[in-house]
DNA sequence: TCAAAAGTGTTCTTTGTACACCCATGT
DNA sequence: ACATGGGTGTACAAAGAACACTTTTGA
């Protein structure tokens, strides 16, 4: 690359953009914040910022990830990159995306009121700025095809949460409806839930058994390659 | 993002580089040159191309796919995009990084060595310059999981071939050795391949049938959502 | 004649799937 | 007493894994 060449090369902005998957038991839901600022003011985005020429796009995302999800090491992964040219107004703009799982508790879902942020439906992602509904599109791919292999499920649960949650988050992730005793079934021969003492009656009359994910044992297995189920 | 804030978001570069899977009926192998200016001069690396502030990204790697492959309509997809800060001493560059597949005949091989590239052995990489062994490891890993999951093993074999060569190719792609009954069983009930008239005797004495993809049948299992086997 | 790859079936184990009823309890 | 979700087992089907010998033919 010629020096006098280097500015139309230089020329071009990061940004990086996240789509956080959150459950609060009952349904999934991913974060959304209305824009402020123009280019498409007011209307509903995924949370994302510019990324200088300097930083680094991993503490970045971090950064980003630790504001709306309230929690450090939480699974975040990258999804791809964004580059169509006419993506942004502004100028080009490289959009990296990544997705995160997050557990979403009252104090979560304040949080995000409180900063003019929501938690929407899986389901009724409306109409957003830029490309971000495709972005989403793709996200959800990736969690479906993840939850399949991993059990990251685990991570979009509270510590304690009882099986029909976990089933309900399921049967949401993967678009389709599964049969009680047969899930049952395989996440026991998993081996990676643990019985607790705890028992919750939220949800039914009759109260409901608490699991929580066996982490020791997940490490284990992971580290042979081990591919989950569903 | 004020207009004097511009220039320290509007200062990046685009890269795209491609990870190009070749199956010789033997071994797998991915498409490397050597690089001719600076920096790391002389070091093996992964076909790649700088992409103008205005550039399609999309139509950048399908220009950088048909240069090395000589075809089009062959596979490509996207890996992700490697953004670390100090990948390249120019300046910040974010490298979108694809791989793609390719039938790898003699035509090919020849037209390759003229450009001064080499085939180099799936499992022979060398050290390369910038990131290029962590996206080859990261294409690796994709090949991996898509290989067992579509049938894009099809896309690196010649248009007929014998059963050993599309097991030889799974073996390498997924890293361990197979049942050559069990094997012949999964295949032939996928329905995927058709048997031709046509005889191979390179590999052996007695002669091997040779058979061909059925495309028409993929694209119609593909449409609802079919899921491979291995 | 022998080396080298082609081709071929059966058994057993594991996993997936379909399916229906009783239980505990808050209202 | 009844509505609501919690919890449980069995039988059949499908897929995966282990395993050894015969065939063809060029050298």
């Amino acid at each position: 690359m010629l020096p006098e060449e280097k500015e139309i090369y230089f020329s071009v902005a990061i940004s990086v953009s996240l789509v956080l998957f959150g459950f609060d038991g009952e349904k999934l839901r991913i974060l959304l914040r209305k824009k402020k600022g123009e280019p498409f003011k007011g209307a509903m985005l995924l949370p994302a910022t510019y990324v200088k020429y300097d930083e680094s796009v991993d503490s970045k995302i971090d950064k980003l990830v630790f504001i709306h999800a309230q929690k450090e090491h939480i699974f975040v992964e990258q999804l791809k990159a964004f580059a169509k040219v006419f993506r942004n107004p502004l100028g080009r703009v490289i959009n990296i995306a990544y997705y995160a799982t997050v557990k979403l508790d009252d104090t979560l879902v304040k949080h995000s009121k409180n900063r003019g942020e929501e938690w929407v439906e899986y389901s009724k992602i409306p109409d957003l700025a830029f490309d971000h509904n495709e972005i989403i599109d793709y996200a959800k791919e990736r969690l479906k095809r993840r939850v399949k292999r991993r059990p990251i499920g685990f991570y979009l649960l509270p510590e304690h949460f009882t099986i029909s949650q976990l089933q309900k988050l399921y049967e949401t992730a993967l678009n389709r409806e599964m049969d009680k005793r047969n899930f049952r079934k395989k996440i026991f021969n998993s081996q990676l839930i643990i019985e607790t003492d705890l028992t919750d009656n939220s949800a039914s009359k009759k109260s409901a058994k608490l699991y929580k994910f066996d982490e020791e044992k997940y490490e284990k297995l992971s580290l042979k390659g081990y591919d989950f189920l569903f």
